[in-house]
RNA sequence: GGGCGGGUAGCUCAGUUGGUUAGAGCACAUCUCUUACACAGAUGUGGUCGCAGGUUCGAGUCCUGUUCCGCCCACCA
């Protein structure tokens, strides 16, 4: 075969860069149909999805690497369907994780957000955005993503933060949002509150401390009290019992002293309190505990906050006054122990909270800050789900979804932080009241004073992230851009955000836009090691996504994150996953080179109409299921199988058996060779189509090889729609309907491998050496004409000797010294004269003729139940062909064995 | 305490309207540098689909129970 002008390597590091500034150049990433243009045509519905903004001033990890794979191929496939297409990029600023590094980079420097003053530091964070925030830009693209980097957003742009802005002041308007104190989970290190969903639980080993609270009657008798937190109990308002305890009955309504301070506080009655737990008696520290809190209210308990914001012991602490909360434990616990007010202590399971940030452990406390009044918009979120507005893939989730809407509690929006949207309320220091408007104030509206200040906090990330769908797209500006491509399609994202962010945009968006922001969430799983382990650096299993590029390629990645996946269940990915599908895109590569050398070689013109073999048929019928499941399956979300299919279809099929059938078709010349380079182009070409979402560099790269060198052939090789300027916007292959030759040719080259492979494997045990060709004699029934036909193709790919084939319709006598085999009804003969074992052999097809004869047995007794009346007239048919053929094979083993 | 997911070949996983001999990759064994590919080809070994019932002509697939692993929510001091 002569050189190709395909280079021997596929080298994706030049490669995937180059195709990705021409797509982006040649405009493919932004969206036909486009509004801002003229002869937009509205009537045709986009396919849109906004991208999960990464942080910042992140670094792509996995899971970023996950969604923008899922994404590319939705709107790639989507894209290829000829519909308007738009994947809106963009990153987040990311409140508390971006301060925490700018504020580390301040340390380095032995300086403090103090020493700079707001300002100031705000001005250093976005120099830092300006510096870093390019990376994940620049890695996004290295994914192959093919984002609208025109519409490029960020939360914090100009932009955005006026939506932000519309947000607030139109909750403030409907008294939505409110200020006041309320038990918030402060987080100590950062100083900010953060909401309930940033706090997590973990067990850990701890202590329970039992003591006693002596009443304040001076009689001696005390209450045991178990706690956790001896430090809390300076601000405990009360002691609680549960109403029917007759241990404790009789205190009630008596006063206790807290011990070391000697506050006096009452002893209460409440059913909330758990008799069997510890001592039954319970201290009640209403400012400092959630529990607490709801009691003290009940009960008009005093609220006593005993930190300050850095969670030190403040002046209600007594002798405590200045210590960190875990040194007071300590100390006041040993104090007590002085005072014979101990009774025990024991080990203790605790579920400590702890930051997702950061990690330390949270406080509760009560402090003013910002929520939203929820409950309707949550109402409004789940009936978009409830009644199909919005569908949740995979379905699962939607009760997850439901179960956290149901119960959900008020917002705390407010974060003591400098990193965000500021609270756009102002505070008027002669009337006191609050001023919130869309512009800034520039005096109280309520008195007119000019002595006015800005809320001093900003607003968590999460406030931002829930206009994401349509602040992109210019809300609240009616831009053609929000008109035409409001509300999106699908979104796209980890499980783990669905109350973060997914129930927060649906709430937001039903709120503000009064529509629903997406028609489908899609949720992919995590993606963890592959033993199933979290990745973690402590554990240093984690994969980069980079280093792999770098080494196996985009597409090798790609395919791996895609494939062997379903929605919504967790992704174990090994390297050894990467590497088989970096073969694969090797696989490809040098198909696309035969199958280029060989239209090379074919002729221009047919002399004749097409004569189609029945590998030509086969593998086009096989292509043309595969098509037909490949659209089926992606209209079900089921994208990795569909990668899978088409995978074994290219290489198991496509690679393994047609092209080296190719291979002597093409050496027989003329028209033969013509068309079969015509079928080799042809599903080569439909091929990468459909692998064009999942794997896009090397199929483009490919694809315009094979472009070029069909053109060069002949006009003749044109695909029905011409070849497109590019594979990106390329037509996806339709599925057409099952015609009826094509399950006939598949079931006839079904036969020809079990032939292939019958034949194969004898010559595999008797070690004839590969280059070795042997004659053979077929018996072939009524498989005569099949058989005969293909025998040159069988002796190709069997290695047979085509000058010493024997075919026949039945045999009187079995060849001396031969092996015989039986497949599906064919007997073939391989005289092997001095390799043959007469005992050996006998042996083996006496183990044959059993197994078929058990198939025999269990179809005789199938076909005689009640299967055959109940089942499908067709399932029972082709039960009937099958127990035919066994019976057929059945007859020539016992003639091979008799003879 | 409530809910969800998973248990299929040595390992990692597919298997979505139930159709009757359960698939792939990796690993393993044997052979082959056959002119697309050794990042390959050929052949083979390997599974009573966690366990027990049930529905059905037929169950990896549907139902019930059970066990183990993982996750989410709630947060009894």
């Amino acid at each position: 075969m002569p050189e190709t002008s395909l280079p021997k390597a596929y080298d994706f590091t030049t490669t995937e860069e180059r195709l990705y500034q021409w797509w982006e150049q040649a405009g493919y990433f932004q969206p036909t149909n486009d509004p801002n243009k003229p002869g937009h045509d509205p009537s045709i519905k986009p396919f849109v999805i906004s991208i999960p903004p990464p942080n910042v001033t992140g670094e792509l990890h996995l899971g970023h690497a996950m969604f923008l794979s899922m994404e590319d191929l939705m709107i790639r496939y989507m894209r290829m369907k000829g519909v308007p297409t738009l994947w809106v990029p963009g990153s987040d600023h990311a409140g508390i994780a971006t301060q925490l590094q700018v504020e580390k980079m301040l340390a380095q420097e032995g300086l403090h957000r103090d020493d700079l003053g707001r300002e100031e530091f705000i001005r250093r964070t976005w120099e830092w955005k300006h510096k870093y925030g390019g990376i994940i830009t620049r890695q996004i693209r290295r994914m192959g993503s093919s984002c609208d980097w025109t519409r490029e957003r960020f939360t914090m742009d100009e932009g955005l933060s006026r939506a932000v802005r519309e947000a607030f002041v139109r909750l403030f308007e409907k008294g939505m949002v409110y200020r006041g104190p309320r038990m918030i989970n402060w987080s100590p290190g950062l100083r900010t509150a953060v909401s309930d969903l940033e706090v997590e639980y973990s067990q850990e080993p701890g202590t329970l401390y039992y003591f006693k609270y002596l009443l304040a009657d001076g009689s001696g008798e005390y209450i045991p009290v178990a706690t956790t937190r001896p430090e809390t109990i300076l601000g405990d308002s009360a002691v609680a019992v549960h109403p029917e305890d007759e241990r404790y009955q009789k205190y009630v309504g008596k006063m206790a002293l807290v011990p070391i301070l000697g506050r006096a506080i009452p002893v209460i009655a409440d059913p909330y309190v758990d008799r069997e737990f510890g001592t039954g008696a319970l201290k009640i520290t209403p400012a400092h505990d959630p529990n607490d809190y709801q009691i003290g209210q009940k009960h008009g308990l005093e609220f006593i906050n005993i930190f300050t914001l850095d969670v030190k012991i403040n002046e209600n602490g007594g002798p405590y006054q200045g210590q960190d909360r875990f040194e007071c434990r300590k100390r006041i616990w040993a104090d007590m122990q002085v005072a014979g007010l101990v009774i025990k202590e024991e080990p203790y399971q605790l579920n400590v909270p702890r930051s997702q940030r950061g990690g330390e452990i949270v406080e509760p406390m009560i402090s003013t800050q910002w929520f939203v009044r929820i409950k309707s918009m949550a109402d409004a979120a789940l009936e978009a789900v409830r009644d199909g507005r919005i569908k949740i893939v995979p379905e699962r989730f939607t009760k997850e979804y439901y179960n956290w809407l149901e119960n959900i509690q008020d917002w705390c929006i407010s974060r003591q932080l400098w990193w965000g949207h500021r609270i756009p309320v102002w505070y008027c220091a002669d009337c006191g009241k609050m001023t919130c408007t869309r512009t800034d104030p520039t005096a109280c509206a309520a008195c007119g004073s000019t002595r006015i200040e800005q809320d001093p906090d900003v607003l968590d990330t999460w406030f931002s992230s829930g206009l994401w769908p349509f602040s992109t797209l210019g809300w609240p500006e009616e831009t053609p851009d929000y008109r035409y491509f409001y509300p999106t399609t699908v979104l796209e994202t980890g499980y783990d955000i669905i109350f973060f962010w997914v129930a927060r945009m649906i709430m937001d968006g039903l709120e503000f836009t009064g529509k629903i922001p997406f028609e489908t969430v899609y949720l992919h799983g995590l993606i963890r090691d592959e033993h199933g382990q979290k990745m973690s650096k402590t554990k240093g299993n984690v994969i980069d996504p980079l280093v792999v590029m770098n080494e196996m390629g985009t597409d090798a990645l790609r395919f791996s994150l895609l494939v062997g996946s379903t929605p919504g269940n967790d992704t174990n990915l090994s390297l050894k996953k990467v590497e088989a599908n970096r073969n694969f895109a090797n696989k490809i590569w040098n198909a696309g080179r035969f199958v280029i050398g060989a239209l090379e070689q074919a002729p221009a013109e047919p002399q004749a109409e097409p004569q189609w073999t029945l590998a030509d048929s086969w593998i086009w019928a096989r292509l043309q299921h595969l098509v037909r499941e490949t659209d089926r399956l992606f209209n079900v979300y089921q994208y990795g199988e569909a990668g899978r299919q088409i995978y074994e279809f290219f290489w198991g099929e496509f690679a393994d058996w047609y092209l080296e059938i190719a291979k002597q078709q093409i050496a027989e010349g003329g028209d033969r060779a013509y068309y079969t380079a015509y079928t080799l182009v042809r599903t080569l070409d439909t091929s990468l189509r459909l692998l064009h979402p999942f794997t896009p560099f090397i199929t483009e790269e490919l694809w315009g090889h094979l472009k070029r060198a069909a053109q060069a052939h002949s006009e003749r090789l044109t695909p029905a729609g011409g070849w497109e300027e590019a594979l990106i916007i390329a037509r996806f292959p339709e599925p057409k309907p099952l015609e009826g030759w094509e399950e006939q040719k598949i079931a006839d080259f079904t036969l020809v491998q079990a032939l292939v492979t019958a034949i194969r494997n004898v010559r595999t045990e008797k070690k004839l050496p590969p280059a070795q060709l042997i004659p053979a004699v077929f018996a072939c029934g009524s498989r005569l004409r099949l058989v005969g036909e293909q025998s040159s193709v069988i002796a190709h790919l069997a290695r047979l000797d085509p000058s010493a084939i024997r075919l026949e319709e039945m045999l009187t006598e079995k060849p001396e010294g031969s092996v015989g085999l039986v497949v599906a009804g064919v007997e073939i003969y391989l005289p092997l004269a001095d390799l043959v074992d007469e005992d050996a052999e006998k042996a083996r097809l006496q183990k044959e003729l059993d197994e078929v004869l058990g198939q025999i047995t269990r179809l005789e007794g199938l076909l005689s139940s009640p299967f055959a009346q109940k089942a499908p007239a067709a399932v029972v048919g082709k039960e009937r062909q099958k127990l035919a053929t066994f019976k057929e094979t059945a007859e020539r083993l016992r003639q091979q064995l008799d003879g």
